[in-house]
DNA sequence: CGAGGTACCTACCTTTAGGTAAGTATGAAA
DNA sequence: TTTCATACTTACCTAAAGGTAGGTACCTCG
């Protein structure tokens, strides 16, 4: 199993966290972790669209970050399990606030300049799809 | 001048702001501006290591989006400022997650394993470099 | 026997992000 | 008169991200 080499830009946290975060998918793949761990499979059927070449290299990224654990339960057919790490559950808060803004953003930037009161569902529960 | 066409995935906030925030340098821009307005050559001295094109290029995106406002005074030579929008306020508390996150992840991530009181450090004030 | 499910790997390709280096019009300062 | 600074633009290039399509080894179900 080949890993991914982690490059981390040393004394700017933001640039950090893009690194560990950043891209199309892997914050997805952790909203989908966060309930619970899931088989690769399950993460297929769960993250929509990703290709599997995608999903196996975001997931090697995750894990050789620390982010994520992956257990081989050495059993055939094939068993692997992805779970969150303590260090993987620091990103939460990242997450919930990026889902709040995109959520704050669509509801604020398609008001048509005027509709006065109908800014009222911004704390509604939304779905990530 | 030109305009960057912002295409937003429908139904999915992460992947909203993804789309809007994402990217290595648009959240180091955010946070100078968060600060105040600044001129376009403040930015580039304040944001290390991006060219000028990118700059221009990010700085398009944002006010295209709607985070951030251009405001060209019209001067010979030009002046041209940037502030943050009330919608790019909203982008903030993701800059500060991410920010918090990429802290945390750096001190816990190079515990060389078994060195026990060394967490301290966590909560003390990193500059963003 | 053949199809389907498991968790991948591999080669190849396109698209996008980002970087480099140069040029532009203007005015002020040296 | 040359240089500097303003806020860009343009052409060109590289590298990384991501997508497509196929293959692999093993087992079970029909």
């Amino acid at each position: 199993m080949k890993s991914t080499a982690i490059t981390l830009t040393p004394g700017c946290p933001v640039r950090t966290t893009m690194e560990m975060l950043g891209g199309k998918w892997r914050l997805l793949i952790l909203h989908q972790l966060a309930a619970g761990p899931l088989r690769f499979g399950a993460l297929r059927r769960l993250v929509p669209d990703i290709s599997e070449k995608v999903l196996v290299h975001e997931l090697r990224h995750l894990a050789d970050s620390g982010l994520v654990l992956r257990t081989n339960h050495g059993e055939v057919p094939p068993r692997v399990e992805y779970h969150l790490t303590d260090l993987g559950r620091l990103a939460l808060p990242v997450l919930a606030a990026v889902g709040e803004f995109g959520q704050a953003y669509v509801a604020q930037a398609r008001l048509p300049r005027g509709s006065e009161e109908s800014s009222q569902a911004l704390d509604q529960q939304a779905s990530l799809r």
